[in-house]
DNA sequence: TTCTTACGTAAGCACTCACTTACACTAGAG
DNA sequence: CTCTAGTGTAAGTGAGTGCTTACGTAAGAA
């Protein structure tokens, strides 16, 4: 959870992940997008996202084919979405406190 | 942003978070927290976070008063949003192109 | 003033990261 | 087999990170 969260903290990688989340891409046709860094930079970022589990890989025939691993990718926002509401949830803590008493008393 | 969310990718940085989400606490109580580091290194975890501006400072006489700032926090979290909503969106983009040019001609 | 508490910060170290160049490999075409 | 397109990977580099120890500093007590 944590490499995925790291992963998702560098832009080019987000970038990359918007390109194959929708449709497979090969390697070389994502490094094509970027035009200032090396393509091997571009396949150690895959590699990056494969062990974060971020990605998936398909190999047809020369090419590696990557989609994007939607379901881990879920799983990463449902991890944030309850950091956060976690938060959230004590900052209304105090003031739901004596709610929930009434609450409890009046059912 | 992208400091944010560097920032909150390391585990120690969100456990300090969510101490001063809801309630203000001072370095030397935030570091009494952690028992497996020191008080130098939280120290600089707090450097971090504070140029991430996911914290705010309130010095109160000899201490420093640190506590989240929500705010920060929602625009990463609206950010996230965002970006996930922006990748499901092209999951059905092929599928509502059609649809929405019917629209257009309707409307 | 001196002492203590509560903190930041410089210096150094081991490690990781993003990147480049260079090379190795695999699959198909000829 | 050779040639080429598509791709991973080793090696090296400069920058950044997380940590520690050691020191510096601001604020109040005595």
């Amino acid at each position: 959870m944590d490499t995925a969260l790291k992963a998702i903290a560098d832009p080019r990688r987000r970038e990359i992940l918007r390109l194959v989340w929708s449709s497979e891409m090969g390697a070389t046709d994502i490094a094509t997008h970027f035009h200032d860094v090396t393509r091997s930079a571009i396949s150690q970022h895959l590699s990056v996202l494969r062990q974060a589990n971020l990605i998936c890989e398909r190999r047809a025939g020369n090419r590696r084919l990557y989609r994007a691993n939607v379901e881990e990718m879920v799983r990463l926002r449902t991890f944030l979405d309850q950091y956060w509401s976690g938060g959230l949830d004590r900052l209304k803590t105090a003031a739901e406190a004596a709610q929930q008493k009434k609450e409890n008393r009046h059912g």
